[in-house]
Formats: structure tokens, sequence, C-alpha cells
DNA sequence: AATGAATGAGCCTTCATTCAT
DNA sequence: GATGAATGAAGGCTCATTCAT
């Protein structure tokens, strides 16, 4: 029942944002009525950080199930890109309530206590890899992994967030499957180049062009 | 008049969103009254797209004053990189809008035809230096303009739009001056990497490496 | 409490029509507020069909008190025209509604799926006196009830629906208790002429002159 | 000017009533706009009382060219009410007018002067037919020209009024030209019967049944 | 005489929320 | 614990009308 409640009530606040959202319209999708969504979450705000905190535990948890282990430190660094860029499109409910709450100046995210160790953990798997990228000699010396962690996000997130106003002015060519394809090939190869000490190495990981046709050389 | 409304209006509008917003709170911070907004603007919507098409306009009009004739292909993505990060850092009010389009579907964006033309243009710089580029033999072949678009609005974007919930889960180290030159100097070279020939040419461009100190060596 | 809003909102839109009707008027006139209002019944449209509705049942059902069972057809004619004429009289409210619906082309009227049943029965009423009166070789034959009910209609609703405009051009004299017993006279009188074989038996039933004293001879 | 707005002030005051029209709507259809209504007229109300009276000018203007010279009474009398019948159909705007003046208890009418000799005249009609047809010995002594003229009101009136709600309760078949043929005779001949002081002479003068097929005898 | 710009008042409606059991 | 009925407060919007030239 609470649960009901709280699959519809991510659904409409990740449409329609925290002010959109009506409770009768979440009422009128529940087996129940607008009465015991006030009886369970005591006010519209309360439900709405429910959801945010459920919606950020599962998809942090879905993180979780990625393994770099065995990987050498670059093509880790490829996978978590790669992953990262997979798993956002894959969640835009996620990304969607991430933008409200950008919207809100995180004002609600601020009171999640259990966030901090998901995040945590978040910046450890990057920090893990940098260590031993710059280790191995691969990775340029002082790679801040919350960078790293911000450049892998921005195109991730971006590519899901600001569809529908890129689509809108710059046609919809790069939200095919091909041209997903192009734009996650070319996020990896900005990556790598951010942080490789020798960039001719990466060639050798991602052998295709950014934002070229598979061809190139 | 009609300005001081669409000041204010913009104001509220990027702040709280389209249902977030009250027409008598952007009235009580005009000149005017409620009543008049409506006169003006015929409804809560219309004034809304007002607010985004004149904010639009003045960005891209704001984009128009870089100038790269002269510059190398690779020093004038440098420089429309870095333009383009610094541009959405001093127009965070632009950035929320489109956040909320996107919120909206870009539903009102869509209706807006003076776009068309400013969006060629924007995909026209980046075109030129794709063909320079190329020509000089300096880019990979068949790079897309709109995917390297793409990538540039990705970090410039992502930048402003998750400031809030990034600082608020990993800190707002990033959002120091430091961390923002940092920053900017990560995206450049991750966006030359992507794009040139020889990546041994990133170093001559960007010394400093990315998502390091600047001591690095 | 329901009963309470049909009550006083059958007075004023009867009185003031749809668009001159005040919410806020029937609240003020009610032990509950406006908000109550809308609560019962969705918007002002609504609440105008569900007073429709509500009076149509009534005065549809005060006319099935009418019993009409043993008398000869001309006579339980002449029973039918003086109990309709006198019940339009009675139910001024309800004239007026009709007046009002038929402004607006019967537009609610005809959402009113419960008016059929009963409108039948009306109809069903005549058709009953048309056949006894011409199996006993009294009436017309081929009367066609709809008409006969158009004419009972025709008079006993302008009576009551045009009394302002009439007493306005004419004087008030037909609006008094004598002008009314003349011009029921008359309508018996020219509905049964209309309808019966034999005129000579008109004097029979009415022996009064029509639009005359009551002295004539 | 003034002709264009009151032209289509009739148009909207007849189709919507006093509150139901908006100055704005009237606007739009004139060649000027909505300032100059007011400045014409001076506001809502006094517009509408223009468009009362020039319709009510217009309507009895063109009953005056009804010539009963040389008809005898009881033909005089149904040629007046086949005339005043088809006159009111083909004025449904002015029928629309008195109906709203009703609603409104003909609080406009009152103010109209100009309308006593008009009505009087109209009444001059019945009187001069009730007077010959007295005289000659064919109606029933003492015919009130007022009620008479009720009748013969009653039902052209209802005839156009009622339309809308009769329909939509008992079909479409009355409002035809057939159904419309048959009311006029069944009127005709309630209206003669009302008055003649031989019955019998009614057969002569409208030879088809009320209500009944052409073939009744 | 003629008019574009401006407006005060108030209307219908919606919203999250609480009462009372 | 669970719920149907009720509601205060305010929101967007419309209307006839007047200001100022």
């Amino acid at each position: 029942m609470k649960a009901d409640i709280l699959r519809v009530a991510r659904s409409e606040f990740a449409r329609r944002g925290l002010t959109g959202t009506r409770i009768e319209d979440i009422a009128a999708q529940t087996t129940t009525s607008k009465r015991m969504i006030f009886y369970y979450f005591g006010d519209k705000e309360s439900l709405y950080e429910a959801v945010l905190e459920e919606c950020y535990a599962e998809v942090r948890g879905g993180e979780a199930e990625l393994d770099l282990e065995g990987l050498p430190p670059d093509a880790a660094l490829k996978a978590l890109l790669e992953f990262t860029f997979d798993h956002h499109r894959r969640n835009p409910e996620f990304i969607r309530l991430v933008m409200i709450e950008n919207i809100h100046e995180a004002r609600h995210m601020k009171k999640m206590q259990a966030l901090a160790a998901k995040n945590e953990r978040a910046i450890g798997v990057v920090e893990k890899i940098c260590r031993a990228g710059c280790a191995a000699g691969l990775f340029l010396p002082d790679i801040s992994p919350v960078a790293l962690h911000w450049q892998i996000s921005a195109m991730s997130f971006f590519n899901v967030a600001n569809q529908a106003t890129f689509s809108t002015n710059f046609g919809p060519a790069l939200f095919t499957e091909e041209g997903q394809a192009l734009l996650r090939r070319s996020a990896v190869r900005g990556i790598l180049a951010a942080v490789l000490k020798d960039p001719a190495r990466i060639d050798s990981l991602c052998p295709a062009t950014p934002g070229g046709s598979e061809s190139a050389g």
C-alpha cells in the first residue's frame, strides 16, 4: 500500500515536479485514497522526500552491481563511464528527480542522511581506479577523483536530462541508438584523454573516432 | 513596463518553475498590478514563453560576441569551450529555464520559431572549426559537429545545473574558483582529446593536468 | 446540505440565469461555503444541471398526481389543460429554468437521460385521451398527440413566461385572478375546438365565452 | 458604425443574453473597437436597450405591412394569426430578445416610451376585427381583444421560443415544414373556435384537421 | 469626434490539508 | 490502524469600464 503510493508518486513527481504534482492525481492512480497519502506520509513534501530517498537507494544499489576487479585502470575507467552512461539512460525517472532537486537547490537531498555512505562509495570507486592508474604509471599524477566523477556524471546526466531541449534544437539524430553509441564513444575518448599520461593509448582502448563514422582511422 | 514584468518573471520562473511561480508574487515585485500581467501577456504560460524566448535571445546574442577568426582550429575549439563554460556560469537563470523546459519536455521551446536560426548559427560555429581542423589535418576525419556541441554543452551545462546536488553529495570544493578552473581545464582536455588526430598536441594547448592540482608535472 | 444548496441555487438560477448567477451569492444564502458547492457539484454548470434535473423531476412528479380515469375524453382533455395551466402558474421557477434552457439551446437538457421516460409519460396521457376520443367518435380522426401537447403547453407556458413583457405592453388586467380565469377558459375552448368533431359540444363543456365577461349569453 | 455595432450586438445579445454577452466579443466582430462601444452607447446595459428598441421598431414595423382591409372578420382573424405565426418564425432574434427581457422581468422594456403607440396599434388591429365580427353577428359578444391577442401570441411565440426544449423532449417532427404547417392550422382552428358564435363555420375557413394528416374529413 | 492603453473588482476554481469517527 | 466528509486560503483569470490624449 505504501509501496503502491510511492510507485505512483515517483512517476508523478518525476513527470511534473514537486509543485506540478497534485496529490489527487497520485491518489487517483492508487488503490487507496488521497486521505491515506496524508495518513502515511504526513504531507506532500514528505512524500516527495520519501520518493527521492527510495529512488536514490534503488539507483545507487544498481550501481553496486558493477564489478571492475581485475581490469586494468584505464579499462576500468572506460567500463565505469560506459556503465554510468547506460545506467542513467535506463533510469530517466531518477534523472528527473535529481533535476527537480536541483531546481529546489537540493533542499530535500540535504536532509537525507543515508546518502553520505552511498556517495562515498561512488567516489571510492573512482578513487581506487585513479590510485591504481597512477601506481601503474598510466594516469597523470594528481588526478582528482571528484573531478573525474564530475566529468563522467556531466555527460551521462546531460545526455538524459537535456534530451528534450537538445533534440528540439538540434534534431533527434543523437538520440537514436547509433547516435547514442557515438556519444558514448566520444565521452569515453574524452575522459581517457583527460587522464592518461600517454594519449596514444586511447586508440587501443577505443578504436572508433568520436563524432565520426566507424570507418575513421 | 513589459520589460519590468519580464525581468521579474524571469527571476521567479527560474527560481520556482512554471507551476511554482505565482503571478501575484511577480506583480508584487513590479510597479504594475497582477491585472497588467494578463493584459500584456494573456496568461501565465504565455508569460513564461515570453521569458524563455527573451532569455534565449539574450544568451544566444551574447554568444555572437565570441570571435574565433584567425585562431587555429584546435585553439578555436579550446576558446569555444572555455567561452561556453564561462558563459553558462554567468547565466544561471538561463540554465534553470532550460532545466525547467526539460522537465516540461521542451513543450514551450518547440513553439519558438525564432530559435531555429540561432541554433543553426551555434552549430555553424562548431562546424566551421571542424572543417578547418580536418582541412588542416589536425582533427580526426568525420567529426560530428552536433556531437561535439553536445559534449561542450554537457559539461558547461551540468556544471551549473547540477551544482546544488553535486556539491551536496560530494562537497563544495569543485565550485570554488580553483575548482572551477580545474574543471574547465579537464573539460578542454577531454574535448580536444576526442577530436585531435595527434593527442600529443593536447599538452601544448593545455599544459595543466586534468583533475589534478596545479603543481603536477 | 446538498438539498439546501440546490434549493438556493434553483432560486438564483431561475432569477438570474446561468451566467448571471454568482456562486458566491448562492453560498451566502446557504449554511455552507462557496467551497462546499464545488465539493458537491464540481462546477457551476454541473450545479445548474443538477438544479434543472431536480426541478424537472419535481414538476413532472406533480403532474403524475393528475387522475383522469373515468372522465369522458373531452372532459379529460379539458381537465388536463386546466391542470397544466394551473400547474405552470404554480411553478414559475420551473418555467424560468426552461426559458433559460431555451436561451442555451437546450444544451444541458439534452444531457439529461432521465427525462426520456417522463416525457413519454406526458405524451402518453394525451395519447390515451386522443385514442379514447377517437374511439368514442368524439374527436376528429388523426389528431396528433404531440401537436395537442404543444398547444396545451404553448398557452400554459406563455402565460407564465411572458407575463412580464405582456403586462408591460398590454396592461396587467390579464394577470389578475379574473384575467387568468378568462384566459384559462379561452384556452380550453380553443383546444377543444381544435379537436372535437362536433364543435357544438364545446358549449356544454365550457359554458362561458372566451375573451368575454361572464355575463355574455 | 453605430449601425454596425448594433447589428453585431443584437446577434450576440439574442444568442447569449444580457449577462452572457461580452462586450469584447461584440467588438471583435465589429470594424471598431471595444472602446467605441462605450463611446457611443455609454455602457453594456444601454447598448442592450438600444438593441432592444431597434429590434422592436423593426419587427413592429414589419407587422404594419399586413393589410386586412376588405376581409370578412373571421378571415381577417385567420390571416392575422397566420401572419403572426409566420412573422415570429422569421424573427427568431426578436423572440429571443423578448425571452431575455422576460428573464429580466421586462426591466428594460418598461423604460421604452416608443412602445406604447406600437402596442396600441397591435391591439387596435385585433379590436377592429372583434368589433366587425360582433357587428356582423359572427363572433361571440364580449370578446376581449387583449385576450385574443394573448392567445395568438402564445402559440406564435412558444413555437419559436421553446423549440429547443420541445424538440429535445418530444422530437423534431413538429419543427419540419410539415409539422409547422400542421401546428399553424391547429392554432387557427383553436383561435376561431374560441371566438365564433357558430363553430360550424370553422370547417369552411380551415378545412384541414388539427394534429391530423391532410386526409381527415 | 475618436481612440489605444490601462485597470479595480470580483469570479470560478483548485490546492493541500484536517475533522470526526 | 484506517477512512469519508469537509474545508480555508489562495490562485489564475475575466469583466466592464475609465484614463489620457
